[in-house]
DNA sequence: ATATATTAGTCGTCCAAACAACTATTGTCC
DNA sequence: GGACAATAGTTGTTTGGACGACTAATATAT
């Protein structure tokens, strides 16, 4: 136990805890305004996340287990959520014939043209959720959840 | 490949992003060290916040709808929540006697002694997830934090 | 060459969150 | 006092995520 001494009256624990909810709570608050957007477009942040990793790679097809590395948070449950976006022929699969193992995943020129669309709705988003800050806080910001995380990313990290 | 080259800036379509991003890749990586904790004592991480919110109140009972505001997310489905800590016996309701619409909330002695084995083990899972800040750090951190999310708190915020 | 391990992805099942409809009780206002 | 609205909470339903079992294809070892 190495908390100090004096009992400051303290609301939280310790001040990793502190740090902790104002994280949690600042991400769940941001977070709302994203899903509100992307749900008048029936998608999810994650779904627009993939969209947008096949539109990094297009033309080019990504095989599937590529993508779920890729995304921001852990890997969901991909299968299922790329046979909803091939339903709505925003993707198309093929299986590679190198490795027939691998489906590739392509974006569609649908796909491609939803995004075009949210390209605006997004960026008036990203003004809304931290357009406030300022060009330092955004970069300290950066480099202190940085710092935090990343004694806890995994080795071969592509962040 | 030479996208790195000229990634400088068009990783991100904005800086507002790269905070977003940053913010929710942290989350999700600390919430993670979160869960496998919880997870070993069959808990959520919601679960253990509204027995602590109990505690805190004790020996006083809570209002259900109260205990889901003061939550750090929005609100869950509380009634169902409540019903599985109360069949763990960890918390116990009844109706207020003033108004009868309200169901009040208390922990119990076995929920009491629940949080005390985890007092332990939850500031252990703190120092894990944050010990390698400086003090300096946390507190930068939560300053930003806080000024990221305040546009976006509710008016009659309690934080 | 065959057995075994590994990799890629899919499927089944369970559980929690989201959302809306519903009941019961209390407050308001004429 | 009776109609109506607001509040407190519960229940039904649908959906998505978590987790493990499973199939198919390829790599590896003997």
């Amino acid at each position: 136990m190495s908390s100090q001494s004096e009992a400051k009256k303290r609301k939280f624990d310790s001040q990793q805890q502190e740090v902790y909810l104002s994280l949690w709570r600042t991400y769940d608050r941001l977070k709302a305004l994203e899903d509100e957007l992307f749900q008048s477009w029936d998608l999810t942040s994650q779904q627009y996340n993939v969209l947008r990793i096949l539109q990094a790679a297009s033309p080019k097809a990504v095989p599937t287990l590529q993508i779920s590395h890729r995304l921001i948070s852990r890997a969901p449950d991909i299968t299922r959520m790329l046979d909803k976006l091939q339903e709505r022929k925003l993707v198309s699969r093929l299986r590679s014939q190198e490795d027939r193992r691998t489906v590739l995943v392509e974006i569609t020129p649908e796909g491609l043209e939803l995004l075009e669309k949210l390209q605006e709705p997004v960026k008036a988003l990203h003004i809304s959720q931290l357009g406030h800050l300022t060009a330092a806080d955004c970069t300290a910001l950066c480099r202190l959840l940085q710092k935090s995380r990343e004694p806890h990313e995994p080795p071969s990290g592509h962040w």
